[in-house]
DNA sequence: CTGAAAGCGCTAACAC
DNA sequence: GTGTTAGCGCTTTCAG
């Protein structure tokens, strides 16, 4: 089934077809372009992509690469993005990082050779190192939750929810409901995301008058290897294990992310305590399960539909040249949502 | 950068650089073979796929049709049939159908528009009609989660756990734990797989001795719009505050899937209700939460990574024409988990 | 063992 | 308005 065959079948040229399947309707009589659509329904005929895409070099899939579609959370970025990218014709990629740089830096080549043109990185890495060989070269790049650092990219687009200033919501609805003695739980905080909200905790923390140095952040070791994600209900539940193992365990702690807090509120269980009585917890992203887990989960919530649609539209105009080939940097609000995980002291 | 110009600093032709590329290297000089290593490397070069596939008609992606990434079950598949298909250089395109019908076959025409010829397509649909004419045509499709039905194509290979008799464990175990009054809670039994797990549970009953007639089936409203997989959390939730509502709620509850059994225990403990004392949940999937929730999930535990393993060795062998063009089915052994959202009644 | 040549299906100048 | 033409980068006979 190919243009040529159309193109017989409606008595016309293949550039005809052609003019028509690329909009340039405009330049051809109404009754051409009725009897080329009818030759395009009769026989049921496709474009071939891979004749058009070495043709103009242009494709209409972006890529995503995400950390891990373990957690709900990326696979809530995933169908957004993917809605966004349908409703305009676009396809999208996905791929899973596993936070293992490698296999990121080997997915945004394997896009590029794909000829794909556009990707949504979701890096774990404060540095894009890897990936700036491919941006040289016009790959348009958007780093989701990862905010902008002084060796980006100049075109960068960052799509991101202010973290620190989400962690610090957290922090201080725990100190404003009494808490003194708070725990951060985190696995290495290894990447951009990572460091802000722990940047947050503390800045909560000092506006309540807390010295920092006596709160504390957890597990201590392992920082190296806890970096996953499906593991992070693990890493979490692990380290309310070595919380609860202190003379003066916390009674309030932020966790990184929904799924660590999960962990958080496992491992608070196995040693006996209720979650929303005895300890206070908070998670972050607002995943679906936050809102069904026993206790309902305190979280700060991202505005996950928002930050895929601007992720979709910002490199949906750079790949048309119609948007501005500056990078740029979209810093979401995060919002506190208190349920019954956290409460004052007892 | 193109074959040419790797065959122009090799100083050979392009077609010696191809049978390089393409694992004909018996056909060479092993210094032409060095030489034109060299070339690559000193130039970079990746082969142009668009190009490659437009002469071949082949490629190395595959499709994966999956009805919801917001359910960590499918993302679950997602990782391990990545994993499975990264190891041997196949790519995985992964869509999302939201279990709408359309979304499903469009997705599935896109893909084979792009070329891509093997798909593991888990569709809600009893009948695959829908993408007959493409299995005609030539494309290799895997049904996962779906057993074969009679009007499936001949070619069909169906990948799934034996649904009848997953939960068939699941109610035994209730019926053993002393439960009389039992409830099924799902969305619309719609899918293949949705009615055996239903079977399954009639049968657990009439094992018991029990008249499924006087168990129930919730909700029994709303049966045609119920179907999402995020969603299903919130029906399951809304179901839970039906049963409750009844004259001799039930004290046994099989859900359709873990997403919809933490909805019920949300609902039941909406109700005032304690899940695993005063009412006992079953789950399906096991999926990373069930062993987070409080209490923990007893469930069906579906073995993904075989299943994700066997889904892409089946696909694989079938596009190389190495494996039987008969279909077949593969279904796996459920296994119970019981944890502790199941107690015997009080 | 290596090279020359044809063409996969499509698009975009450029003619007419 | 519509057709002609020249490739995009690669693979694969078929000659040498």
């Amino acid at each position: 089934m190919t243009i040529q065959q159309v193109a017989t079948e409606a008595g016309v040229s293949p550039s005809t077809v052609s003019n028509l399947l690329n909009g340039r309707n405009h330049r051809m009589l109404p009754e051409t372009r009725q009897r080329i659509e009818r030759a395009i329904d009769k026989l049921g005929y496709r474009p071939n992509r891979a004749a058009r895409q070495l043709r103009t070099g242009r494709n209409t899939t972006i890529g995503l690469v995400v950390p891990s579609v373990g957690n709900p959370f990326w696979g809530a970025l995933a169908r957004h993005l993917e809605s966004a990218a349908l409703a305009e014709g676009y396809h999208v990629l996905l791929c899973n990082s596993e936070r293992d740089p490698r296999r990121e830096r080997d997915y945004v080549d394997e896009l590029w050779a794909d000829g794909v043109h556009g990707v949504v990185l979701c890096s774990s890495l404060p540095s894009l190192d890897h990936v700036m060989p491919l941006v040289e070269r016009g790959l348009q790049l958007v780093a989701f939750d990862r905010t902008s650092q002084a060796g980006d990219p100049a075109s960068l687009v960052s799509i991101s929810v202010d973290n620190a200033i989400g962690s610090q919501l957290a922090t201080q609805h725990l100190t404003d409901l009494g808490h003194r003695r708070l725990a951060f739980v985190s696995g290495a905080l290894a990447s951009v995301n990572r460091k802000e909200r722990y940047r947050g905790f503390t800045a909560g923390l000092e506006q309540a008058g807390i010295d920092p140095a006596t709160s504390v952040r957890a597990p201590v070791k392992g920082d190296a290897d806890d970096f996953g994600d499906v593991e992070a209900s693990e890493l979490g539940r692990a380290a309310a294990a070595e919380l609860l193992a202190l003379e003066e365990p916390p009674t309030g702690i932020v966790a990184i992310n929904d799924m660590c807090a999960l962990g958080v509120c496992r491992g608070l269980r196995d040693g006996g305590l209720e979650v929303g009585k005895d300890v206070s917890v908070v998670g972050f992203d607002d995943i679906v399960l936050a809102d069904l887990y026993a206790p309902t989960l305190t979280t700060v919530r991202q505005p996950m539909k928002e930050m895929a649609a601007a992720a979709f539209t910002q490199l949906r105009s750079r790949l048309d040249d119609s948007g501005p080939t500056q990078g740029q940097s979209l810093l979401f609000r995060p919002e506190l949502i208190v349920r019954e995980s956290t409460a004052p002291p007892t």
